[in-house]
DNA sequence: ACCATTATTTAACTTTTGGTCAATAAGTCC
DNA sequence: GGACTTATTGACCAAAAGTTAAATAATGGT
C-alpha cells in the first residue's frame, strides 16, 4: 500500500539547531519509551497501514530506527503489541454491566450502548486498524468478534426479546443475529465512512445528531423485531 | 502490510517438465494477454493488497514480471486499470431502470435491488479492493461513492417517500438519508464480515437465507420509515 | 570523581522490489 | 525459407526497508 508518510521534524533533534552545542543525547526509562513509542505505532500504524516503515515512525518520534530494535525485536512483534493493545485494552466491561442493569429499559439500554460503543470503537485508530488486521489475517481480529459474540450480542438478543415481550433463554437464532447484525453493522458502517472513506458525516457537525442517528436506528431495530419476533 | 502470497506452480512451464524438450515459449496476443494479466491483477491485488509484489503476480500467471511492463508502463498505472475494470465497468445502469420502474411498489423495489446489488457488489475481489482503496487514498473510492450518491440515493429516497406515503421531491434531508445508511451500510457489513473478517455468514450455506435476511431488513427500514418520516 | 549500566546512535548488511535494457524466439508475411 | 515484427525472457540496477553489531554517551550508584 502506498501511503505518503510525511516526515515530521524530529523533535529530539529540535534543540541542535542553535550554536555549536553537541546534540544533547535524551534519555528515556525503559518503561516510558516503551510506552511512548506504543502510542505512537498504533497512531502511525492506523494511518500508514502497517506496511507503515519504522524509519517514519521512528522520525516521529524524535529517534533513530534501530532504538526500536531495543524494545522490540522485530517490527513484527511491535505490531502484535499494537493489535494487542488496541484490540484489548479498548474493551469495555461497563457494557455488559449497563446491558445486565434491572433497572433500564431495553430501549434505553440499547440506546446506552451503541452509543457508547460508538464513541469507543469508532475510532481512527481502532477502525483503521481493525479492518488493516482484517484484511491481512483474520486470527487477529477474531480476538476482537469473538469478545463481541460471547460477551454482547447474547445480552443484545435477549434484550431485544424482553423488549417483545419474550422471556425465553434458548439460543438465539440465526435469522434473530442476522438482524442485529443489520443494526449492528449499520452503526459499525458510520466509522466506515468517517475513518475509511474520509466522508463528512452529519454527525461530526453537532455532537446531537449523532444521537439522533443511533437513536433511529435502535428505535426501527427494535420496532421491528417485534412484528418479526413476537 | 505482510500477507503470505504462496508461490503457484507457473502454468506456462507446465509442460517442460517431461522430456528434455526445449521450454516452449507462448505467445499471446496483445489484446487477450492484457486481459489475462488484468484479470488475474484484480484478483490478486484484492487478495494481497496493492503491496502485492508483481514478481508474485506474474508468477500465477505463469510469465515473468518483467512482460507485464510491456503491457502496463508502471505498477501504478496496472493498479489504476484494476481500479478502473472494478468501480467503474461492474456498474449496473439497470438499478437505475429498477428504481425508476413505474409497476414495481417500492419494497419490490428495495428487495430487488439490494438482492442484486449485495449479489454484485459484495463479491471478495469488490469489497476488497473498495476497502484497500479507501484505506490508501479516498480519491479512488470516491469514484464509486458518487455514484451512488447521484445514482441511487435520491432513487432510493423517492421509493422511501413514495412508501410513506409522500410524493415531494424536495432535497432529502440528512436524517433520510443517515436512516437510509442504516440499512446499506449494514448489507455492506455483510460483505465486510464475509471477505474482511473472514466469517462465515449464514447466508452462504443456503441461498434462501440471503434473501430472507435482506426482506427482513428492508421491510424494517420501510416500516420504520413510516413512523419516523410519514 | 569514577564506574557500571544501558539508552541511543552510527554504520553497515541483506533482502526485497520496482524498473530498465539488450538479447532471444515465436509468429507472420512474402 | 528468410526477413520482419514483437512477445518474452534473463541479467542487472538502485532505492527501500528490516535487521544487526559495534561505538557512544547519559544516568545512577558508590
Amino acid at each position: 500500500m502506498r501511503f505518503t508518510e510525511d516526515s515530521v521534524t524530529s523533535p529530539n533533534t529540535a534543540e541542535i539547531s542553535e550554536g555549536s552545542m553537541a546534540p544533547t543525547r535524551k534519555r528515556m526509562g525503559t518503561a516510558e519509551r516503551k510506552r511512548q513509542i506504543l502510542d505512537s505505532a498504533i497512531q502511525f500504524f492506523a494511518r500508514n497501514g502497517i506496511d507503515g516503515q519504522l524509519r517514519n515512525l521512528s522520525k516521529e518520534l524524535g529517534i533513530t530506527h534501530t532504538l526500536l530494535y531495543h524494545y522490540f525485536p522485530t517490527k513484527d512483534a511491535l505490531i502484535q503489541e499494537v493489535y494487542k493493545e488496541v484490540f484489548e485494552s479498548r474493551w469495555k466491561p461497563e457494557w455488559e454491566e449497563l446491558l445486565d442493569d434491572d433497572s433500564l429499559t431495553p430501549e434505553e439500554k440499547f440506546n446506552a450502548f451503541y452509543l457508547d460503543y460508538s464513541n469507543t470503537v469508532l475510532t481512527y485508530d481502532f477502525v483503521r486498524i481493525l479492518i488493516f488486521s482484517g484484511l491481512s489475517d483474520h486470527s487477529i481480529s477474531d480476538r476482537f468478534f469473538e469478545l463481541l459474540r460471547t460477551r454482547l450480542l447474547p445480552r443484545l438478543i435477549r434484550e431485544t426479546r424482553k423488549y417483545c415481550g419474550r422471556s425465553d433463554t434458548s439460543k438465539p437464532t440465526q435469522r434473530e443475529l442476522e438482524f442485529l447484525m443489520g443494526l449492528h453493522g449499520g452503526v459499525f458502517y458510520i466509522g466506515m465512512r468517517r475513518w475509511i472513506y474520509g466522508q463528512a458525516i452529519y454527525a461530526a457537525e453537532s455532537p446531537n445528531t449523532e444521537q439522533e442517528i443511533i437513536r433511529d436506528r435502535v428505535q426501527s431495530y427494535l420496532h421491528s423485531a417485534k412484528s418479526l419476533f413476537a
